[in-house]
DNA sequence: GAAGAGGTGTTATGAGATAACATCACGCCC
DNA sequence: GGGCGTGATGTTATCTCATAACACCTCTTC
């Protein structure tokens, strides 16, 4: 996606060392909360890492095997599901695209910035707290997690 | 989707008389905007403040005609398009699904509170300003809209 | 070492959305 | 009123996104 109008950017992907860096300290973590980071998570994660942007699930499959086989749907649906479970990546609905977790700290609501031009996003930690807490407070509302996707233009593509 | 918990909601579908009024509302303010509001926008506003919940397109295609026959999905998705970029309709991303608004203003940012157990939606008024706007401008990004979704429980659902 | 829980591989299918093209209806200008 | 451009619709086909269902495997626990 990235690139597709042309303009420059100055985010590229993180280099491979960033990557093994962060899929280490993800192995270190879950392995002790007692989860399995088996090889299909570990992929995924790391295709995700890489890409440094969100990523649609078909390319994630399409690049799965490392000799170019792409996997099955539900091998990549299902890393996606339990990476998602634990905080390591994120789902944004309005695009249909997967992205890993930039932000330090775990369990927490994320928000994002999405350049509709170039494919760029960021992550912010989530406002959510104010108008919304209350709102919901208001309407009886009990909230469990909450979405919240800000489309624009990013800086390069204004 | 309604009533899938077997718990008592109190918020019914409004009465043929609210949807008539909204329908009519709606068709004099676009008119006057120089919009056409065809059979099938209208057939799809009607569906969706007949239902007073998010729909599915797809239910919507399948009740699209007045006798049974449903409609073909463009018809469905091209009308949708319309009422959304009117802003009579949302779409909630995180459930793929499309509700009438029930906000007064036009031209507003909307948020939803989503009951995860039976369905129901309540919009609520964004609160988008404060904190996102806030983190938009410093990473840069100029935000044309917001897509804020919070998932939980509804009173009866709690 | 038997049983249970969770993970993976595989096949198949369900659900959501759009591309492409022909046709039609309206407003506008002359 | 005739011709033209624009936008809406009807229709077919297809694309993308996601999950159901089942068999097998691999650990842990007792």
């Amino acid at each position: 996606m990235s690139d597709s109008c042309g303009h420059h950017h100055a985010d590229g992907p993180p280099g491979a060392a960033d990557v093994a860096r962060a899929m280490q300290a993800a192995d270190l973590r879950l392995t002790a909360e007692g989860e399995r980071m088996t090889p299909p998570r570990l992929r995924v994660l790391e295709l995700l890492l890489a890409a440094g942007e969100p990523v649609k699930a078909y390319d994630l499959i399409a690049r799965f095997g490392e000799d170019g086989q792409p996997a099955k749907p539900p091998t990549v649906y299902r890393a996606l599901e339990f990476l998602e479970r634990k905080g390591l990546v994120h789902r944004i609905a309005s695009i249909s695209a997967y992205v890993a977790c930039t932000s330090g700290s775990i369990d927490h609501a994320a928000a994002f910035l999405i350049c509709d031009c170039c494919g760029a996003t960021a992550e912010v930690s989530a406002p959510v707290a104010g108008d919304l807490g209350r709102a919901a407070e208001a309407a009886g509302y009990v909230i469990a997690r909450t979405t919240i996707e800000a489309h624009g233009r990013c800086p390069a593509c204004q």
